[in-house]
DNA sequence: TATGAATGAGACTTCATTCAT
DNA sequence: GATGAATGAAGTCTCATTCAT
């Protein structure tokens, strides 16, 4: 249903040769590393091309414009998430306990923010620098949000009144949003807010079961 | 660029007489506006004194460099959070059910996004621009962490085993999050995620009432 | 811009087989397009290829360099010239008066700039590109000068003090002239700019008549 | 009745101090001399910049760009060509015989040309460079058609069915393009060059006396 | 103090030409 | 021979900031 995996939108050329592929991984793990050092704006093409060992012609080559890297590397994160997700609940579907459910996918979306670091970090200077509808389409979220839904939608199809969808957007995000701002916080601190953001989490889920009845404070 | 060797934070000079602070403000509301339109980087400071009627030099007599443009926003919008919060609270510490109260912030935060387009629109960028540590502390949302904080735990002071800080950064930073990121979607959607919104904050503070014991799924 | 160390003048190798020659024509055909659309210097190489259905790696086996297109584009516009000019003399030469020979030379002119749009648009920019005497030395019109020379030098062998290759140079550079640059302006005007071109070239070639005498005004 | 004479139009900025002024026309300068000897696209403009010792941002502080340094090239070669003009007639509108009046004016262009070697120089390359109308507004050409077509509808008002704008275009167009053409050839057949230039313009306006009747060959 | 002309490093991108396959 | 990916010097223009007036 997907598109072919490995093809880049926004690239100019698509390489054939297998040296060819390596400058582009070249470039775009060089280009990763350098948006979340100095971030977008002060990154120059030309010291990507330099420190990726590529020549700038080379680079124009591959990428029409500075912009299209970023789109290249908003294309790499939505696929590695999307696999992360699917490998997950492809175990995660059984039936666990919905405590033990939260837990590890917050555990499993932590460990994807330190494996990729860049993933927030690049992708929130980015909205005002895309062209707004473009911005949004390309938000790598959406394609977690579009997995969550669907898993929600399929496991829990009982909830009632629940819109699949805003459910899965608000998880995305927040968790999201909540874990990546974790990351630059002190250790002691992060360890509370992950720990609260299980505790959002599982609060919020648990609402939509019958059982879960309105209380007052 | 040419880097700024006296960095001095915030304003040069604190304007005494009207004339100054009038046109101040006038930087500061061009400022806004262009920063929400064209994005930082794109704004120029040359454009923003001629469409505020300030000559260039005197735009630097008052902010050392661009970015004291941007905390001088920053501060302005913190003072302005700060101010209604304040108000709201002030009305809202009576004793309202816990459902209403989370009503009337969520609207409140809503109304707030909405007199303010620039608040979130601005500091998403502003990510990638700053100096890491700097930018996190420039966060406007910081006071406003502070003050909840400080809220919930006199009101809810017999909570066991909270941290009020890490609830009101997880609260002021999924809620900011959400709702602005709700301003993007179309009409429907934005209804429902705003309701989302509204659920999530309660069954979070929920959790916290002795009552609210763990169900499964 | 690379210059090419063994800078060869034309084409670089005379293809001999009909796929070949197809190609340098279907070459041709395309920067003749493009110059006059975009510019000599605006036309990229790559491009010319591409339009031409033609590698660019064939296209730089048969030109040496992108100078050289211009060369040969100059060679075909001489080529056609010449035997424009040969087959109109060949029925003029008979006995037409004068007037009547005017008009037809000057309407066949206009017919070729109407045929060959390229021809002055192309060669006016080149002044500026090619070296100094090389350009004028492929200044196309070197070859219709010297038809039209050798051809008035035969039939009014009886002109006395006239130097036959400045007359020639005269009528070709006023005549092409000002027909060319008729071509632009609107419909009314062009055509009384046609009449008078006429009526200059008519009363320079009776002025070699020796009953024009000398009048005042 | 003409606009002031020192607003250069396409200029960004009218310097109002002489140390501009001066800088603009040191830039004027050195353009004119790179434009002849390198052609217009060759010509850098940090290459104008470095030897008319203005810093490169200056230049652009006074011309929005590259063509604008053109445009006022232009501009400045008009007032010049219009001054000569008024010049010459006012002395020549005197009863001078015709063949001494087109003896004068030919030479007077000549010496133009010669004073101003930029004149066709550049304006020959800048046909396919500019945008196709603005350009042929641009042609420096323009002016000095008006005014001569202005004189000879005052002095030769009782020509009949003549179009006074035309027969300015043809004598400003031809004389200019042999006379600037006759610049490039050897000494000798320059001579003859300017000779024949004198012979078509002279018959060209003889043909408009009454007494002027056809003659056949 | 107020002004705005002056500065120049450096950003992004192009393109004629080559040469390994 | 035929191909087209690779190259990198060089081009135009911008803009934050300063400082002489």
């Amino acid at each position: 249903m997907r598109a072919n995996p490995s093809k880049l939108p926004g690239m100019r050329r698509q390489p054939r040769q297998a040296r060819s592929q390596e400058r582009v991984n070249q470039i775009l793990d060089v280009a990763e590393q350098m948006f979340i050092a100095e971030g977008y704006n002060a990154t120059t093409t030309k010291a990507i091309a330099a420190r990726a060992q590529v020549p700038i012609g080379s680079l124009y080559q591959f990428f029409p414009d500075k912009e299209a890297i970023l789109q290249a590397l908003a294309t790499r994160y939505t696929e590695q998430l999307h696999q992360r997700f699917t490998k997950l609940h492809a175990a995660e579907i059984t039936n666990l306990p919905l405590s033990t459910y939260v837990e590890r996918v917050i555990d499993a979306t932590n460990q994807f923010f330190t494996d990729y670091p860049g993933y927030h970090a690049i992708f929130m200077q980015v909205q005002g620098i895309m062209s707004e509808l473009e911005a949004i389409e390309t938000t790598v979220d959406v394609q977690l949000i579009r997995d969550w839904a669907s898993y929600l939608s399929q496991r829990y199809s009982n909830w009632e009144h629940a819109d699949y969808d805003a459910i899965a957007f608000v998880l995305v995000k927040a968790i999201g949003t909540l874990l990546w701002l974790s990351l630059s916080q002190e250790k002691s601190f992060r360890q509370h807010l992950v720990a609260e953001t299980k505790r959002l989490t599982l609060s919020y889920l648990q609402s939509y079961f019958p059982d879960s009845l309105t209380r007052s404070n």
